[in-house]
DNA sequence: ATTTAAATGAAATAAAACTTTCAAGTGAAA
DNA sequence: TTTCACTTGAAAGTTTTATTTCATTTAAAT
């Protein structure tokens, strides 16, 4: 986020040299810049839970004549670099073309998740989140390049203390492992392009056994998709380029703010250890306002 | 400039019945929103040529109760609607009766992206990829919530035929995983956050075997990022409740495609190889039509 | 032109934001 | 353990910022 600038710099340079508290207070500056900018040396005293004094030699040691000249410094860094969508615009402008263009990656994938938007339905996806929440066990399915994905949402959904089990292997194994899952679980399997037999053997015992299959899948053929509960369709973009799993992860992302949301209390409760950690870290008192930080 | 603002409409409202010298005031905060948010009575004053008594009136017109609060609302929802990362927060809250918007989760994701092009530059991007060439073996760490991103980019990797590991282990596993790493190796970290002792375990003994490191991370703190070699920054954003991985997967995707492109050949041959013996061993001909698999 | 109500700026006053002082605490070196 | 240099927070002091008062100006209404 802040890179070249001259207060930035500064503090890298001096950092080490610091004393205890300072090195808070240059931790806070680096993780929380946009906040420090609109902060007073009060409140960003009390923030911190370190004397004004110290903020004060804080700047001086960085070589500023006191916070406010520190502050000013920190404020023309703000104003000068750290407006992104300008920013963005200028450097796809810049080098057209060029595959070392983050900002260039970074448009491609958003026009694909633009593009994905039509794709998911707000049915489906309650209905997947429902799945979700009424099943015994959830089986994660997704081998590959699609393991990432199965990987990633039984990480999250585990955290909510749900019944989770990921199950990335193939042939034989995959075999064995279907056999311990009944009609009170839900499965949910990540399969993109075309069928394989790994495929149809899990949506044949899927139909067998009775279990609900959420499908998360860029075919929309009518044999791949027919047996599944639940369809939720990822476009992953035009073929040529490898494909990205933007799209499948901003899925995920769905499914998982979805059952936050219908766990209510009981999601923010099963994360509460981890949020009493951090709460420490990323509560601020912003405009007289608690702000929660991240779960 | 700033549309829906209470601040804003409230101005406007007013406007017309405001006198000579306090029309004066609205206008320059329309035109310099992002000016007024970081200026003091005084010097706003001085730029108006306008009294400080009229500017505070002006205040209380609006129904504030004096200036700095007037600035406070400003700064609000300069902050809510000018910087990506509390719009997002704030368009998700917007409707909390719907959590089941995908476009909403989509918008955010957009928003997260953008303002993480610029946190990866160029250099650092042709580093980590030369890096990555270069390097006899390339291990890729990556826990917890990190793990599907570790998998991700062994998995692409793996496909150039470059020599890849996941190490998705932690603790005294950890220890013994690292012991085989050597000074041609590279060492890949996803690590998010804060320092771990499995991180900080990690960094010394890449240290002491002179391995490099590259670090993808959304932390800028000195101690944690000073003894990588190569760091991509993944500003993760206030994604709601959660930290959402659309942006290092973006990076990830960035890495993939620098690889490719410097392999060019190279890499279209080793997919090729790939995707004949897929055809032979594994993939059937589902819908009676030969075709490529995806890259 | 005169009256009157509202608006304004200069100056006084109040309230913050900020800095310095100083005594106490901390931790490394002797 | 004692010393010493360094760091720290509380509190006092200073500066800057914000508000109110009040005399003057403006301009609309008579």
């Amino acid at each position: 986020m802040i890179r070249q600038s001259d207060s930035y710099n500064k503090i890298l340079q001096k950092y080490d040299d610091l004393p205890k508290q300072q090195k808070k207070i240059a931790d806070y500056i680096i993780q929380h810049f946009d906040e420090v900018v609109f902060l007073s040396i009060t409140r960003l005293s009390t923030v911190l839970e370190v004397s004004e004094a110290t903020i004060v030699r804080f700047a001086q040691n960085l070589g500023h004549k006191g916070f406010p000249e520190l502050k000013k410094d920190l404020v023309k860094y703000y104003r000068d670099y750290l407006t992104p969508g300008e920013r963005m615009k200028r450097s796809i402008e810049a080098i057209p073309d060029d595959p070392f263009n983050f900002a260039q990656i970074v448009d491609s994938e958003i026009q694909l998740l633009k593009s994905a938007v039509s794709t998911i339905d707000r049915g489906s996806l309650m209905r997947a989140v429902d799945a979700i929440l009424k099943a015994n066990t959830v089986y994660i399915f997704g081998n590959g390049g699609n393991e990432c994905l199965a990987n990633h949402l039984t990480f999250r959904l585990a955290r909510f203390k749900l019944k989770v089990v990921q199950q990335s292997v193939s042939g034989k194994n995959l075999f064995e492992k279907l056999l311990s899952i009944n009609k009170d679980d839900l499965i949910i399997d990540y399969h993109f392009y075309k069928s394989t037999i790994d495929f149809r053997r899990l949506m044949n015992v899927a139909e067998d056994k009775g279990v609900s299959v959420l499908l998360i899948t860029d075919s929309i053929l009518p044999p791949l998709i027919k047996k599944a509960s639940i369809v939720l369709h990822a476009e992953r973009g035009p073929a040529g380029r490898f494909h990205s799993q933007v799209v499948p992860i901003a899925i995920n992302n769905a499914i998982i703010d979805g059952v936050a949301s219908k766990l209510g209390d009981k999601a923010v409760l099963a994360l509460s250890e981890l949020s009493q950690m951090r709460k420490k870290f990323y509560y601020i008192d912003f405009a007289d306002k608690s702000v929660q930080g991240e779960i």
